[in-house]
DNA sequence: CCTATACTGGGCCGACCGGTCAATAAACGG
DNA sequence: CCGTTTATTGACCGGTCGGCCCAGTATAGG
């Protein structure tokens, strides 16, 4: 049947995220996908459709990635709930500050959110997916008794997700990798821990 | 001694941030600034110099409006300081979740910040603006014995300024104003308010 | 080996981008 | 009332965009 593909769909998938991420949608050309992709445009548009299908399918597959590292990070089980919360937020400070973008989610949700609705329907499905793996990692820290049963998982999960998301903004700016621990450590206050003296 | 403008300065830099806010820097044409500010293509030229620098200006004004709104709202002395950022964090939910955008700053800041130094620059120095005024209001706190004197005021300033862009980043892709009313009453949780019990 | 299949990459297209030019209109000083 | 200066207007420019056609080619099955 017929020549098959040279190229593995994830693949481009993913080069073409890290040239829509370095760029935003609106600032990638074709040009710039062939480059990073390797392939021609006439195979891009064979295999996608074209720019929006692949943005999307860069999109959801960066939330995707995003989803799975947050959940890899806060479902390690050597150590307990509370220090993987706190872990993952300065990792996040440093990996910010460093220039690493994984911030493709929060770009295409900032510069299409309002505008487009299957962007906007991605980023809330994002959303709701990193909330879960917070409020799940919240519970957990309850059941062991290094949180306030009391408190609002759901609550606590969804202003984390804000709180990753403004420092992914700062970080786009450039603010300083010891501001952003700064508010890592700050935010972490919010925390209902027991058996701590309030400051 | 020449024909005088027909127009305001202001007037025209604020048309033109509405319509960069609605469609972000690259998505943005000068044929939408035509139509948004009512001047001709040479009369943009003429008065501004571009797109670019027009953009410039639009970012600066917006900046330095909400500098000015955030610091009306903070420094409004009738109520308790405490009082005052946790009816600024509420306000801010319920604006954010009517679609109304003030968000130029940050949406400007995730699309190009990462690319183009003068706009990290106003950026940055939009943050620092912020957080200056929202140490002051802490200052004012732990002054009038609201909070504890211990806390670090400006490690508290930066959180605010991270946490607002964060519920921006989420008001743009539509998240309820349920939730973001909950995580504004989450973050105050950060705020070491004397006489508490810890819950 | 031959044919059917479909992936490949160069190159072309109409549309539109940001920016500019030439001519006209309006205010002021002489 | 005329010349100078500046603003405005609409036509226009080279460049580039996203999209697509076409000729060439590699592969699988018979």
């Amino acid at each position: 049947m017929g020549r098959p593909r040279k190229f593995l769909e994830t693949d481009v998938v993913h080069s073409a995220g890290k040239a829509f991420s370095d760029h935003g949608y609106g600032g990638t050309t074709l040009e710039d996908l062939v480059g990073a992709t390797g392939l021609g445009k006439q195979s891009l548009y064979n295999a996608f459709g074209g720019k929006r299908e692949l943005f999307l399918r860069a999109l959801n597959s960066d939330t995707a990635d995003a989803v799975a590292a947050l959940d890899a990070e806060l479902g390690d089980e050597s150590a307990t709930p509370l220090e993987r919360i706190r872990g993952h937020l300065i990792k996040l400070a440093i990996t910010l500050s460093d220039g690493d973008k994984g911030i493709l989610f929060t770009k295409a949700t900032v510069e299409l959110g309002d505008r487009d609705p299957d962007v906007a329907q991605a980023a809330l499905q994002g959303f709701h997916d990193l909330e879960q793996i917070y409020r799940q990692c919240v519970i957990d820290a309850q059941d062991g008794g290094e949180l306030d049963p009391a408190a609002d998982a759901s609550a606590l999960a969804s202003f984390f997700v804000a709180l990753t998301r403004g420092m992914e903004v700062l970080g786009s700016a450039g603010v300083s990798r010891t501001e952003l621990t700064a508010i890592a450590l700050t935010s972490i206050k919010v925390l209902p821990v027991l058996g701590d003296v309030p400051a």
